[in-house]
DNA sequence: ACAATACGTCAGTGTTGTTGACATTCCAAG
DNA sequence: CTTGGAATGTCAACAACACTGACGTATTGT
């Protein structure tokens, strides 16, 4: 059940008091939304959803990537994710290339059009998250930054790692 | 445009870099997957969404609360907001009062079925985040909490500093 | 030949969002 | 006091998006 009494276990736990863990979920929820709410405004002016930038971004981030890579990355159902990609590879944002290797494979690229779609989408959220850095700092950013790896499950730490082992 | 040569720009502006930035991006998202996950799991279980989750929680946060409040907080539109209450409330889960001073407004509160739920919820999402914030450290979590509110649009930040004042 | 994999598609269901109309209540100007 | 506007909340119809589960096709590998 719940503990109230860790802020009299020592001001080294305070941040464990159900108060904190509140605020701490609270904030999460507040600036997440904060998070998505310029990419958002771009891509419902293009008829476009949240969706879509997700798809847009990992395959900008891993060009070549196959469907099934797509799917574990961003956890959606395979129904979901061809009514993304059907729809980005129609207005010619995506380009879809059967493998040579195992021609079940189908390979995914950012067309010219989609690098400038995912510039914009980019733009507009590196510029807020920027700008929160800088206001916190750096040693602000390093917690920020491992309190997240701490909140992700294994399955997506895996894909956060396969990710930054890519640069 | 992008921006890559922060990093000669010394030591101490490193977590500013274009990579840094997508990295923040990324750990954010995948985050936030696993910041709901477990209540989703919960509520799913119940036959209820994301959205019932926040209505509950801040009901519980703020007893006696408005429709109208409630929306500003929620951001979402009138009509969802309505779904979700009108389902808790035949459920037995929230109770709408009319308001005393002003007979137009409906106050919320809990029932203690809701609660019941509330606490559930709460649980499974405190444990995930008091984990995260043991794993990372009171100073990690100094950061975390310094750069999600500086993430927040001032409207929502607005509001969370609203719900922090009533402690 | 046979099973497994990768991809696409269909039907049915549920949540969420939008548009727009509507009833009730409050308040203040006439 | 009356009346009109504004605020609060409710509701219906429709669209967007996601999920489940099943099925079909092509390809691979044993």
């Amino acid at each position: 059940m719940r503990d109230n009494r860790n802020e009299m276990r020592g001001p080294n736990l305070l941040f464990l008091t159900d108060e904190q863990l509140r605020k701490g979920i609270e904030a999460m929820f507040f600036a997440y939304r904060g998070f998505t709410a310029d990419p958002d405004r771009v891509l419902s002016e293009k008829g476009y959803g949240r969706a879509h930038h997700r798809a847009v971004h990992f395959i900008h981030r891993s060009p070549g990537t196959t469907v099934n890579n797509l799917l574990g990355i961003l956890g959606v159902t395979k129904q979901s994710l061809n009514r993304v990609l059907r729809s980005l590879i129609d207005d010619g944002l995506v380009e879809s290339k059967v493998g040579t290797q195992d021609k079940r494979e189908r390979h995914l690229y950012l067309t010219p059009a989609g690098h400038a779609l995912e510039a914009e989408l980019s733009e507009v959220q590196t510029a807020r998250v920027r700008s929160a850095y800088r206001a916190a700092g750096p040693e602000a950013v390093q917690g920020f930054r491992m309190v997240l790896e701490a909140m992700m499950d294994t399955e997506m730490r895996r894909c956060f790692d396969k990710l930054k082992e890519t640069e």
